[in-house]
DNA sequence: CAGACATAGTTCGGAACCGCAAGTATTGTG
DNA sequence: CACAATACTTGCGGTTCCGAACTATGTCTG
């Protein structure tokens, strides 16, 4: 992440490309450095505390939830690490195979699948959260604690605020023409 | 998106859980809340304006990049999209073939392959970018002009610090142990 | 209580993605 | 000119990822 353009590089070469264009700068550089900054975060932890236990950040995250949340039926797992359903079975499954989850049935809604962390996870997890945590101090080492708070709060009230208005924005957007399909992806099995 | 527990509840969560041990809890929301608006904003975004087009994420930021940019070498696409360089030749392959980008080779120094925009590039980002600049209003809806560029700000404070600061932490962390390889990755030819 | 509908999870296709090793080509250097 | 360094590509083994199709189960309704 040594870049060969600092931010404020990149968004003068903006301001000069779209120096005609009418568009909304204070936004969209909010938005493009949270996705600078998650990237760079993301690198740094995973080849650092991640890497020594050798967990992808996805692993870690699904880790996470449920050992925040204790048993855990596995949609909602898949909410709060913020993935597709299809991708948490594929990932559940890995960390089972490590012996850090389990996978229990519902007793009374057989539909239900529920996710709890063996005592080799908890035990994982207890070691590893504070080295975690380490270096979420470390990578927010340039900003007060107030300015965390805050920066936490705007975040925040984005997200409630997609998480409430997205879908229908959405569906603003595009009107009457339904979404292409992807290009990738399962095909009926006769068309 | 619509979750199961808000983010306060999470927050609640995780206190209740790490009552006991010391942590540091600004820094902490910081991090993930940033990586949770990240996702949803990129979830949002993937589903409106570049479905439409059918274009990635990924795909979009190397187009971004380059529009950005100009003709601009392969490496520092990369760092600047933020993917290795072996995912680049894979999306830039993509792109190609989509006609949206082309390859030049460089004229003084042999090894160097240069990405530019077709004319077709060109012409979609021009038409892209403006919707894609008008989500990013609309996800940044809940700020006030003034805190989504303090905001911005913050996260570049971040990036910076990790760009500058990063590498040798996670040399210091390690201190003498090597990083351990990946589980996956190419083995060497006999060993 | 059977059939329709809804819900939860899994499977699967296609792609993106990483990190590393190895290969190819080119450039710089002693 | 040998040899190191650099830039990119290729390929491997694996994970992650989405979303539609599919399976199994539960619920509602006539």
């Amino acid at each position: 992440m040594s870049g060969h353009h600092t931010i404020a590089e990149t968004e003068k070469a903006v301001q000069a490309k779209l120096g005609a264009v009418p568009l909304h700068r204070e936004q969209m550089a909010a938005v493009s450095n949270i996705h600078r900054a998650a990237t760079a975060i993301r690198q740094h932890l995973e080849n650092s505390v991640l890497r020594t236990s050798d967990l992808t950040w996805t692993g870690f995250v699904v880790l996470w939830v449920v050992w925040i949340w204790g048993e855990m039926e596995t949609r909602y797992v898949a909410e709060e690490a913020g993935i597709s359903k299809g991708t948490l079975t594929g990932v559940a499954k890995t960390l089972q195979s490590r012996g850090l989850l389990e996978r229990l049935g519902h007793p009374t809604d057989g539909r239900l699948a529920v996710l709890r962390l063996t005592p080799e996870g908890e035990e994982l997890m207890g070691d590893l959260f504070p080295k975690f945590n380490e270096e979420e101090v470390f990578v927010s080492n340039p900003l007060e604690s107030s300015e965390a708070q805050s920066l936490a709060e705007m975040l925040r009230r984005m997200v409630t605020h997609l998480e409430a208005n997205g879908e229908q924005r959405r569906l603003d957007l595009r009107g009457d023409t339904p979404l292409p399909p992807r290009r990738s992806g399962r095909r009926a099995k006769h068309g």
